[in-house]
Formats: structure tokens, C-alpha cells, sequence
DNA sequence: TGACGAAGCGGACTGCGGTCCGTTAACCTT
DNA sequence: AAGGTTAACGGACCGCAGTCCGCTTCGTCA
């Protein structure tokens, strides 16, 4: 889909390596990008921003993230990994080793985490345009493990449920639950516990 | 928020009345606007088409209906009353007189059936811009409905419940099910009421 | 090391959503 | 019925996301 850092191309495999001026201009785009958005706010940022501060045409910008929200997943690209390594092979309850419900319970709460500390940027990678929010890699990741934790639990229709439960979680809806309705995060995060558990039945 | 028909003054009150222009006009643009969504898809039909079409100025269209989004909760109106109309005071289990579990499952299906009637103009409602799906007038009626059998039901925190069950029914969410993944209408329905009974306990 | 092919670059350009503000005409008042 | 008030109109205008295509530079291979 949208090329970032993740799918790049590795050396050593049959693909050809990243060149070496596209290297130092994605850094540079990012770098940039991660500036800006810190003090303009995601929303006061244009892409002509992000070229000019990056030293870059615009059109590389585009031919290497696609559209904004591209740039957007590629920034999240490096919290995602290390939450995706501790759901992978990080302590329980996280990580394996605990119950089943327990592992979702967990996996809510560090995902609530992350989309609480980078509400903006995740608004902008999962509304850039409709149905992106299903099409990043990162969501098929939490998809797949929710699918396995509520599979492993003899939930019905795992699939649709780990759906539902990620539709619950999407930034748009976390936002009007943190900042329209001014609910806690904490509490916030145990109720949304409680009902993922429910969907277990 | 966004003016709709249904939110304009009504005659008698202390509030002004409509011009007649102004009603006119308002005629003119949904019915060119309901026109082109038909025959040209509603991605294929930009604001200016909707103007030309309606023989009416741009900022007319925009002082009316606020933004594209709005424009087409305004052609979902009409739909939306019926079903709001069948809730309120139409035959169980839709509307009242059966258990809250069953109205709720009524419900699900009733609003899938809407949804995907009309996906696309549900979709450009919601997405217009981050957040509209949960601004909308409808929303409000959907949510204090559901909101109302959760509770009903003695559901742990049905509030919190009721926007997780509405972003399950999101058009996008939708869309991806139907369109993406070639479910069948009526095996979802069925999942989805399964999952929604779920999150009463 | 020179030269060739292709990946990458950059910025002018396009199209569309949305705004602004000078003009028009509906409705009220007397 | 004439005049004044003001809501409503309309289309030129703006800003930004995203595209296109001629030019540049990288990496390779002889």
C-alpha cells in the first residue's frame, strides 16, 4: 500500500537497495515532518510546509508517503513496532503466557496508551481518507491478534468482534470520549476492558 | 450545527420564518444534488456541479448546508425520521413493547438495512470531516436509543457501550464488511446482533 | 572512467472544497 | 405603494492536497 520505512525494500534479498540521495531525503522528510507537527500542531501543517522545511520538492514527498496520511503512519511507524514486540514477545499479560482475556484486557489498555499520547497523528493516519484506517499494516496487526485472542477464547465470530472492538478504539471515537465528553483516560480504559471482555461471550 | 430542513424555523413560533427564496432554493439544490448523486455516484459530483445544476450560486450552497457532508445528511433526513419514527412509536420489536435485548437487536439490523441502502451518502455524512459522524443530529437519536435498552438491560456503563456499538455500525466499518470482505447482509446482521447482545452483560 | 538506463527529483499546475463581500430582492412598516 | 432593513444571493477568489512530466543524479557495467 503506502511504502514506509517498514516496507522497504532489505538488503541482500532479490530487491534492489533504497538509493542513497531517497535515504537522506525520507530522514529529512521526516525529521522535518516530526518539527513541524510539534510546533504548528498536525492540523497547522500544509505539505508545501513540510517540503520547504525538508529542503525537498514536493513531489518526492509525495512519491515516497503517498499523501498526508502516509507521513502520518510513517511517523507512528516506530511506537506501532514496539508495542507490536511487547504483544509479540514482551512480558504478560501483554505478552504470552497470561489467559486469553486477560492478554485483550492488556492489549486495550497499551493501545488506548499509544493513541492517547498521539491522537493527532493517528486522527490524521486513519481519516486522511475514508477507510484508511483499515488498510494500514499496523491495523492488521491489532486486528490479527485480536482475532487470535478471541478465537482462543471461543468467542463467536472472532473476526467481526475483533472489528467491533477496534472500531471502538479508533481515534476519532477516543478523541470524543478524551476531549468532547472529558472522560478520564483511566477510567476510560476500564470500561473499555470490561466491554472488550464482554464481546468475549 | 449544520441547518437541515429539519432544524429550520418553524411557523408560528417567535422564530423568523423562511424566505421564500431562500425555500426555493433549498428545494432546487436537493433535488439537483439528489439527481447527480444518482446518476454520477456521489464521489463523481463536486460542490460546483451542485450549484450549476441547482442554477444557484456556490455561497448559497454553502450558507444552506455548511459543507458536502451536510448536504447529504440533508438527503438522509428524510429516511432517518421514518426509521426514528418506527422506533419511537412503531410495532415491537423495533419499537416499543418488547424486551430492551430484542429492540436492540431490531435496531442493528433496521440501521444496517439504512446504512447500506444508502452507504455512500452515509459515508460522505461521517467523513466529510474528523468527527462528523459522531456530530450529527441522527447520531444523538441513535445513541440516546441505545443508550436508553443498554441501560434498560442493567448493561455496565451503556453509555460508553452505545458509541462502541454505534462505531461498529459506521459506515466505513460497514462498507469494508460489505464491499471489501463480500460478507453477506444478512449473515452480518445476524453477527453483529450476536455482538451487540454480548455487550448487555 | 565514461556513458547509459532508470530511479528519483522538483516545482509548476490542476481541481476542488470552502470563504468573502459587494449586490439583489424579499418582507415589513407606515 | 414607496422606502428601508436585512437576509439571502452569487461568483470571483483562496489555500491546500495531490498530479504530471521534463530534468537530474545515482548506481552499474563495460
Amino acid at each position: 500500500m503506502r511504502p514506509s520505512s517498514a516496507e522497504l525494500p532489505v538488503l541482500g534479498s532479490g530487491v534492489i537497495r533504497e538509493r542513497a540521495d531517497a535515504a537522506r531525503n525520507r530522514l529529512r522528510i521526516l525529521a522535518a515532518a516530526e518539527r513541524l507537527f510539534r510546533t504548528h500542531g498536525v492540523a497547522g501543517v500544509t505539505m508545501d510546509d513540510v517540503a520547504a522545511q525538508a529542503g525537498v520538492g514536493k513531489g518526492t514527498l509525495y512519491r515516497r508517503f503517498g499523501d498526508k496520511g502516509g507521513l502520518a503512519v510513517a511517523l507512528l511507524d516506530q511506537r506501532e513496532r514496539e508495542l507490536q514486540q511487547r504483544m509479540l514477545s514482551g512480558p504478560p499479560p501483554l505478552g504470552p503466557g497470561a489467559p486469553a482475556a486477560d492478554r485483550l484486557g492488556a492489549f486495550v489498555r497499551a493501545y488506548l496508551d499509544l493513541v492517547e499520547a498521539q491522537l493527532d497523528l493517528v486522527l490524521l493516519s486513519e481519516t486522511s481518507t475514508p477507510g484508511a484506517r483499515l488498510r494500514t499494516g499496523a491495523h492488521a496487526f491489532w486486528r490479527q491478534h485480536c482475532r487470535y485472542l478471541l478465537a482462543e477464547s471461543d468467542a463467536t465470530d472472532p473476526e467481526l468482534r475483533a472489528d467491533v472492538l477496534l472500531a471502538g478504539l479508533a481515534a476519532e471515537q477516543v478523541r470524543y470520549w478524551l476531549r468532547d465528553e472529558q472522560r478520564d483516560l483511566d477510567v476510560l480504559a476500564r470500561a473499555l476492558c470490561a466491554a472488550a471482555l464482554s464481546l468475549l461471550r
